[in-house]
DNA sequence: CACTTGACCTGTCCGC
DNA sequence: TGCGGACAGGTCAAGT
């Protein structure tokens, strides 16, 4: 599901919630779910909740990690131990446990009663455990590019990364997180939407005033992302089990067919590897 | 080097 | 009502 507003909404819901709990225990639905030794986070307190691109990170206090992706399906839910009755938030859990069983990969209890539930429909998703950060740096952060909403990611930065791919589509290359983190097909989409530039259009095409105009419209859809608290076109849910609002304001993504905003032609639709690429032909050359 | 395809999985939706 | 195929916020590896 995920991509970085809505890794980025979990991450401040569950930062809110989880820190100063203590690991009581880690139950495993799922074997491929959980890549770690559960017993080593008993009674370890949680001392920060991170987010490095796409995956989510869950430091302890004797400085072990839990890297989390979500990949296509993956969902995180903390549950209180004791939960106001809310319509919107999931306050039984008999009935959330009965109703999402098939899909409950890891639970993780807290000594309070709380419990984190990590659910996955498609299993692409898993959780990893790290002795210390920096393991988890030198294994897997260390690869990927720059954060786009850090206050020191610079336009020269982010151009210097588009150019090392010349012939590649732009839309790929907003994707691949080697060059830059936490974009993927919806925000993608709507970036180039905003800079109104064709999907499949090569950065070495790309003028120096579309790559600019790029590098602020990702920021912008990025940060309405997150203001909109995610996009949930089938699985995203916060920490709290509620949906995400983005899609209600996306411009091109999942619209084909239907009239563009700025222009009417109706949104197209391309697969671009692999993927589905929304587009308005007329807007964006 | 750049692009495509398949694999990993489960579930839903749509057309026949 | 059932059945098959297409498709889904991601990422790898292998083949062309």
């Amino acid at each position: 599901m995920p991509e970085l507003p809505e890794v980025e909404t979990i991450r401040m819901g569950l930062k809110e919630q989880a820190v100063n709990l203590k690991v009581l225990k880690i139950d495993i639905y799922n074997q491929k779910s959980f890549q770690g030794n559960p017993q080593n986070f008993f009674n370890l307190t949680i001392k920060d909740i991170f987010r490095r691109g796409k995956m989510l990170g869950i430091e302890f206090e004797n400085d072990r990690v839990l890297v989390i992706h979500l990949k296509m399906s993956g969902q995180l839910i903390f549950v209180p131990s004791k939960i106001k009755k809310n319509r919107s938030t999931i306050y039984n859990l008999k009935r959330y446990e009965a109703l999402f069983h098939k899909q409950i990969r890891v639970i993780i209890t807290f000594d309070n009663g709380s419990k984190l539930y990590f659910n996955d429909q498609r299993k692409f998703g898993w959780i990893r455990e790290f002795p210390s950060l920096q393991k988890a740096i030198d294994d897997i952060f260390g690869n990927l590019g720059p954060e786009p909403l850090e206050d020191n990611f610079s336009f020269d930065d982010f151009r210097r990364s588009l150019q090392k791919r010349g012939k590649t589509a732009i839309k790929v290359a907003l994707m691949d997180q080697h060059l830059i983190v936490g974009i993927g097909n919806i925000y993608s989409s709507e970036a180039l939407f905003l800079a109104r530039i064709n999907p499949v259009k090569k950065i070495e095409q790309l003028s120096q005033s579309e790559i600019k105009k790029l590098f602020d419209s990702m920021r912008k859809v990025l940060l309405m992302g997150i203001a909109q608290k995610g996009a949930s076109r089938s699985h995203f849910v916060n920490e709290r089990g509620e949906k995400g609002n983005f899609l209600n304001v996306a411009k091109v993504y999942n619209r084909e067919g239907k009239p563009c905003f700025t222009c009417g032609n109706l949104i197209e639709n391309i697969i671009l590897n692999g993927r589905s690429s929304f587009y308005c032909s007329r807007c964006q050359m």
